[in-house]
DNA sequence: TACTACATTTCGCCC
DNA sequence: GGGCGAAGTGTAGTA
């Protein structure tokens, strides 16, 4: 038998319990003492199942390690890749039992109807670890960063460009920037924050044709982003569309012509 | 101080260390010996920087949880979804180091480069475990299995429609079924595994204006999906393509008409 | 709730 | 290694 540790706090709930090797009875207790408000650990040989949008079997008894946060993320993690094998996103909820003392978990999700169930006939750890979430959180260079960029100064992407919208909304999607050039041509501008593909350039040429069609005159199209693919260049061009590079960096500049 | 517990293994590698409460330089031991083995947890009040792509800071120190997997995936959870906070990718490589007595995780990836920086002050908890890998994984009911579907019976697309191809390669991209009609017509077929939106209906244009214009004559196009958005069907509409609606079920049969 | 598009997308496949 | 597109995408924003 492992040991078992729940962390002595003067009565309040401690941040961290940490049992080795508990008896299935013990871990289904700590599982159902934390997960509401802990992110719990659970390291052990399981099998597992998961049904809903998709479907897939894990029927390997391996060693797997769980994870599951107070909001309802739920995912079984194997020895690589970022992401997890088996999961259910968030909000969904977790349930424990037992049952002919294998520990069972079963995380539902109701919208859409999804459901992971995880067997671990052997239990080699249970963790219980409170954590804090980061307010005001931000993540700079990305594409709403290169679009406000222009729209404090359009001139990085044509002299005497105007902004008209941001955010134009259309029934074929929404523009991330109209503007109007030197002539009075509307121009449709289209942002990307990394390589631009042929869906990149598709999605420009489908605001331009839909805009060019509903004010019956023609409109130009601008595709800024760091670099372009060579068969999405062909493509942008064969169509009279426009690509106007931007420096891929935090600054977000855009480069000289 | 904590519990250090290397369990004995017999001389063998463990598959589980864990320590509570360790000194950073315990800490820094433990995870310098497996990291290249075992997956990593590492729980304490941190604070983090990440930049690469893009750029980003978790300047209050709070507790959260470090995942790092021997095939350099490495992640910075919080208390709440299901994407870490911060990340790298596999495959990165992962640096400790201690400085003034605070353990410091250095996460590097080389291309494109990006690093992740981790000062962990107070360190409550590091676990090491081995996991295992699924082979032959998969996961049932994707895209694939609905070509898969089609290809095999094109009646339930439509009656009389005869397959030509599969993956057919265009300059615009690949079309995932390409068909003739009862009449001889070209059917072009774009299958969804969920409800197709406008860029759906984009892509099933791009590939059907390419294949008109280059054959000379009409083309038809249908898209395959368990349903479509109202925008996204009227655009579908408004260039002349069909809709087919796909059961969305994991046996990925289709509905009647 | 539905819909739209981004993402440090990640991941797998094919060239 | 680059290009391309799917994903059980997840996530945020908006109507």
């Amino acid at each position: 038998m492992g040991i078992t540790r729940f962390i002595d706090n003067g009565g309040q709930t401690p941040d961290l319990d940490a049992l080795v090797d508990p008896a299935p009875m013990e871990a289904l207790k700590l599982i159902n003492l934390r997960k509401s408000t802990h992110v719990l650990l659970i390291y052990g040989d399981m099998v597992a199942s998961y049904e809903g949008r998709a479907k897939s079997q894990l029927e390997d008894l391996m060693p797997r390690l769980v994870i599951s946060k107070p909001d309802g993320t739920f995912m079984v993690h194997e020895s690589n890749k970022e992401k997890p094998r088996l999961w259910n996103p968030p909000p969904s909820t977790l349930y424990v039992s037992m049952n002919l003392g294998i520990l069972t978990l079963r995380s539902v999700r109701v919208n859409p109807r999804e459901v992971v169930i995880v067997d671990i006939p052997v239990i080699r750890f249970v963790g219980a670890v409170r954590l804090g979430v980061t307010s005001n959180y931000r993540v700079f260079g990305t594409e709403d960063d290169l679009v406000n960029a222009i729209v404090n100064n359009p001139s990085i992407v044509e002299d005497d460009l105007q902004v008209i919208a941001r955010e134009y909304h259309t029934i074929v999607g929404d523009i991330d920037i109209l503007g109007r050039d030197s002539r009075g041509n509307l121009v449709v501008i289209e942002c990307k924050r990394n390589q631009a593909g042929p869906e990149a350039v598709n999605q420009l040429k489908r605001y331009v044709e839909h805009l060019s069609q509903k004010e019956g005159r023609s409109v130009r199209g601008i595709l800024v982003a760091p670099s372009i693919s060579s068969t999405a260049y062909r493509y942008l061009r064969q169509y009279g569309l426009e690509f106007r590079r931007a420096q891929r960096s935090n600054s977000l500049g855009l480069s000289p012509p």
